[in-house]
DNA sequence: TAAAAAACCGACTAAACAGTCAATTTGTGT
DNA sequence: ACACAAATTGACTGTTTAGTCGGTTTTTTA
């Protein structure tokens, strides 16, 4: 694996449990098994390291439960699989999870940030959708997309504490209900 | 005004821009006006001092969302209430709400402190109240109130960014009713 | 009013930190 | 085989940091 990704991989594990500044670069570099100033070759500062790492994660999660919705669903269906995808993304990744909650609750994270993503505009354009078909209610549409953001968070945080829930199909239904019911008209 | 409460105001300001680490001790005690020494006279450590804002931040809102609720009102009324004394008191309060959505998602927070709550125990009760009456989904009360909590936050951040909806009584309705079908049977 | 306790000061320190840099190794194209 | 670039090293530094401490002032108590 290259020293790069080595990197990422250690700093995620360090930052996700001790927090930003809570992990110097010096035991990332050391726990990672490289050199201290290759880091700064690679990410020319600490804040470099941290914003580049929240895209890789952004990315990869999108990415994910996007490619998970299938042609021909109808709307319920289609948001149904992309909370699901997320929601068991974020159980299986709970490094990435817990490093992206504390991201973009930090002052690191603005609005340019989020909008900078292309993945943003694609469940706007899916909520959009909803509105314009009435069967979203009749709100802004980045207010859906964000309760639906916060939900999956909510739902993720709770099936962790709740371990013998996650495999409970007809429970994570009844879940997915509350959302739906949440954006339904 | 006393000395510690001084150093909280102050580092309530400092936290909520610039983060727990990137705001220094003796940068407080400078701003807050007072001697270095006396915060450690008062918070034996950082964490001491990040935590004890925490309790503080926290009971303030609680006690001034649950002292809106007046007898006699209907459970969907009591939760209008609810909801909407938080969401007010969060946008009022913005320093607070910034420097509680960091704490929240950092690794200084733990299911314990949340535990410690003896406010949390009340919305408990409510929701439970909702739920044997048929009103609310037969799902866990922890994840009812979590998800209240979470469409909070996130009704915040959006008339954050929407002025112009903040004192618009009707879209905030609209916005109370995804809250309620997102709980509601 | 005297003595004890609590609040308060600010200079100080030992450790930790992000980032630098000159030197070395490894890889690549010709 | 050679030259040039890119990757990699780890010792080093100037700064910043949380927390200490001996001494002083203010408040409380009896």
């Amino acid at each position: 694996m290259d020293k790069r990704t080595k990197l990422m991989l250690t700093a995620k594990k360090l930052f996700s449990k001790h927090g930003f500044y809570g992990t110097a670069t010096a035991r990332i570099a050391k726990e990672a098994g490289v050199s201290n100033g290759i880091l700064f070759h690679y990410f020319s500062t600490k804040d470099k390291l941290i914003e580049a790492m929240y895209f890789d994660v952004k990315d990869r999660i999108f990415h994910y439960s996007l490619g998970q919705i299938y042609k021909d669903a109808t709307l319920k269906e289609s948001f149904y699989t992309l909370w699901l995808a997320a929601v068991e993304w974020n159980l299986e990744n709970p490094e990435d999870f817990d490093f992206m909650l504390q991201f973009e609750n930090s002052p690191f994270y603005s609005l340019e940030i989020e909008k900078s993503h292309k993945y943003v505009q694609m469940t706007l354009q899916l909520a959009e959708q909803g509105i314009e078909q009435g069967e979203f209610k009749f709100v802004s549409p980045l207010i859906l997309v964000q309760v639906v953001a916060a939900l999956v968070d909510t739902t993720v945080k709770f099936l962790r504490m709740n371990e013998d829930l996650q495999q409970d199909t007809e429970y994570k239904n009844k879940l997915f209900e509350i959302v739906w019911d949440a954006i339904k008209k």
